[in-house]
DNA sequence: ACCGGGACACAAATCGATTTGTAGGCAAGG
DNA sequence: CCTTGCCTACAAATCGATTTGTGTCCCGGT
């Protein structure tokens, strides 16, 4: 037999009260005796009453869910962020409703769409593929947003992003230390010409921290050292590969993240030569693997804890401070760990 | 001026028609003249009206979503699982819930609370400190609750598993093979006698995993070859210094998972041992890692993409079954893959 | 001319909670 | 003795959609 869950009447009735005298024992808004609150106690615990979250949502237009919108959460660097992300937002009530994208625009939109009819109190956000102001004609003025993302224009939404060229700072000083001065850079795949509208990609940004950062050292940053690859350790292997059968074969190689200085150390090894003696390497990112390998990598740290921490506070504070509050803007800083590759 | 939504009364308004016909319209389940259908379409599209989701939540008893409740999403083990669960789901529209409970039995219970009072329409939770009888009690009878987990007794819930013996027993015949037929194994934490309640915990399965096929063989399995450690890369080490310190050191050494595995190769590599040369080490799990080491590890596959597919299509089989279909156990195959470390 | 049956649209009930308006009972104060 | 006000509890409206019952109009068949 298909007994459905009790609701708040089943409870009234039980114990002799209206439902309202319920409501108004469990949420205190208005005084109920003490007998009463005493016999509502006792019956809840009887029947097993759960309060329909559903009912209470619809009534006070609050769903205490948020949308978190991540690429891929199967890729090493998300994890990290979606916990601290649960962990900031759950301690409120919140639960996290999550959303793989693929980077894929269309994929975006729909999610967007859905979270928006879903009425989530809040969206946290990695923009891959769709513009800002796309994202706020789809979730409308008012829905707290945060964007974990670099966007330099004007603000649409709250933004929390990475201070990668803090870290690269330390990296290309560190390097010219050692008189390692003519830099190579694995970055990103190649893009199209950036629109006004997307935003900038880590392999543009940080490449273009490692040439300020060269300059500002006093040296000076080769074109020829570039080369763009995916983000995959295949890639990195390609592009490591081609620096070095190049004649002037590269001595340093800095790489827009671990997994393709992970292929780049594969390429060195692969050229019979040693890490760090022939060439030094390092990574971006310091995920778990960075510290596992042979030789262990140098790298810069990007803190993902830090990142889904601070989204969550930001979007709490939206919540609380309503949509006219000026939009806020946090850079977290990033850092350079020196192990054994460089 | 804070514009709130349009509701389904809006649109009904501005076609000239009553809500009845809109849903009507939108839904299919009544004819309405195509010439009304245009209209309602028209204004849809002018006042971008999106149906408030909570509301048909509340009217149909059905959320279209689903809980995640694992032990931590950013445990190199879950996001695999997460990413197939969500793909397998998103498809036939549900949107997932993750919740991480790090274990421990007071959050388990909060949040199997706080879903159910959600009404999620389906759960499936990996159970780390409850037993399965007092997880069905709080969920109910009828709540689709696919467990990720190795229970023998009774069925109270679908169960989706892996059979972890099949890839140990391939793993054994191979180092017996290389005539390395003396095998420690580095087990999880040492636990209390197993109540009846409490399921058995992945150290323990494959440590009784490992004995039978060392047995199977016509090796025999020597008990003080067994160490405890915490499922770490730390626990990894001490645990690997004990076996190699021993009057009769290890030559090869079995782990229960791949992080300890790591921890292993650190501690031979620390007693000035060659890998495999001297020492022989085989993890479990196969994380990302594994091909990234050096040696590269030669492992177990614990395929956490299928578990999690498997989890989804289950759970999608149960909601369309409903309660009373038989419960189903799935195994998911495991398999060795020979790298360099033995 | 009358009846049967689509086709089409609306009103009202429903899901389960919260919130507001109101009323009865009782005590204190003028 | 009557007013004022507090305490307590209930009835009804509300959130936004779906679903069912009902009614009207119009067409074709006899």
């Amino acid at each position: 037999m298909m007994t459905r869950a009790h609701s708040i009447a089943d409870v009234a009735q039980a114990a002799g009260v209206s439902a309202t005298t319920v409501s108004h024992a469990l949420s205190g808004k208005r005084a109920v005796s003490a007998a009463t609150r005493q016999r509502i106690y006792e019956v809840i615990d009887r029947l097993d009453y759960r309060p329909n979250l559903v009912a209470k949502s619809l009534r006070s237009q609050k769903t205490n869910s948020v949308a978190l919108l991540v690429a891929d959460i199967a890729n090493p660097y998300y994890p990290a962020v979606a916990r601290a992300v649960h962990d900031g937002l759950n301690s409120e009530g919140y639960v996290s409703i999550i959303g793989n994208t693929d980077g894929e625009a269309h994929a975006e939109r729909r999610f967007l769409q859905e979270m928006v009819s879903r009425g989530v109190d809040g969206i946290i956000m990695q923009p891959a593929a769709m513009s800002v102001s796309e994202v706020r004609s789809i979730v409308g003025r008012v829905m707290p947003l945060v964007l974990i993302a670099h966007e330099r224009g004007s603000l649409l939404a709250d933004q929390i992003g990475t201070d990668d060229a803090r870290g690269i700072a330390d990296a290309v000083r560190y390097l010219f230390d050692k008189d390692l001065t003519d830099i190579a850079f694995v970055s990103g795949p190649e893009v199209e010409p950036l629109t006004t509208a997307r935003l900038a990609t880590p392999g543009i940004i940080r490449l273009a921290a490692v040439r300020k950062a060269v300059k500002s050292c006093g040296g000076k940053f080769r074109d020829n050292r570039v080369e763009h690859a995916t983000y995959t350790r295949d890639g990195g292997f390609e592009a490591g590969s081609r620096l070095l059968t190049a004649f002037d074969r590269a001595r340093v190689i800095m790489c827009a993240n671990d997994l393709m200085a992970f292929g780049v150390m594969d390429a060195v090894r692969a050229a019979g030569l040693a890490i760090p003696g022939d060439v030094a390497v390092v990574g971006f990112d310091d995920v778990d693997t960075a510290n596992l390998v042979t030789p262990r990598l140098t790298t810069i740290v990007n803190p993902a804890a830090q990142v889904g921490a601070a989204s969550a506070a930001t979007l709490l504070r939206r919540i609380a401070a309503g949509p006219d509050a000026p939009y806020e803007r946090q850079l977290i800083p990033t850092h350079l760990v020196v192990r054994e590759s460089a």
